[in-house]
DNA sequence: GCCAACGTTGGC
DNA sequence: GCCAACGTTGGC
């Protein structure tokens, strides 16, 4: 089993919108970014797991754990043209953008900030994507050791 | 709102 | 294939 690490804007969906859907399951779409795509297509298999990260809000972090429900599909949003995520080039018959399904597994009790994460920058932590400048993917792997590490902060 | 980082686009 | 322009992300 692999780990990943899911960003979203709690604003546009947090772990709390996740926890409110029917199954506690949500379509994971809308990925419009190369990387990402390949990552979601050929990497994140169903049973992963993943951390679920608030980004972009007061206290950025790591909120919770999702699975992966369902392994990558052709992203029905990119088809259709009210979608904000539309994607003319993206077509049924030959599909450009993939979506996943996840299930929250826990809500952590308090959030593990970005700031607190930083702290083992230098040591356990020292190769988290998340905790790299720049970085900007909204699907980052995470190691077996660094997600043992953070779980035991949580 | 600012700015750094970086992916994408398109002219050449 | 290069690279400038532009758009997006995300912390602050």
């Amino acid at each position: 089993m692999n780990h990943w690490l899911l960003k979203s804007e709690p604003g546009t969906f947090s772990i709390d919108d996740l926890a409110a859907r029917p199954r506690k399951t949500t379509s994971w779409d809308g990925v419009r970014n190369f990387q990402v795509r390949n990552m979601l297509r050929d990497a994140v298999k169903k049973g992963d797991q993943a951390f679920f990260y608030h980004s972009s809000c007061a206290v950025p972090g790591i909120v919770g754990i999702v699975t992966v429900a369902r392994e990558a599909y052709p992203d029905a949003t990119a088809f259709d043209p009210k979608d904000a995520h539309y994607d003319a080039a993206s077509t049924p018959e030959n599909p450009r953008w993939y979506a996943i399904d996840v299930k929250l597994i826990a809500r952590f009790d308090r959030v593990v900030t970005l700031d607190e994460l930083r702290e083992h920058a230098s040591t356990t932590l020292s190769d988290l994507l998340i905790l790299r400048r720049g970085n900007r993917l909204s699907v980052t792997p995470v190691a077996k050791r660094e997600w043992d590490f953070i779980l035991s902060l949580a």
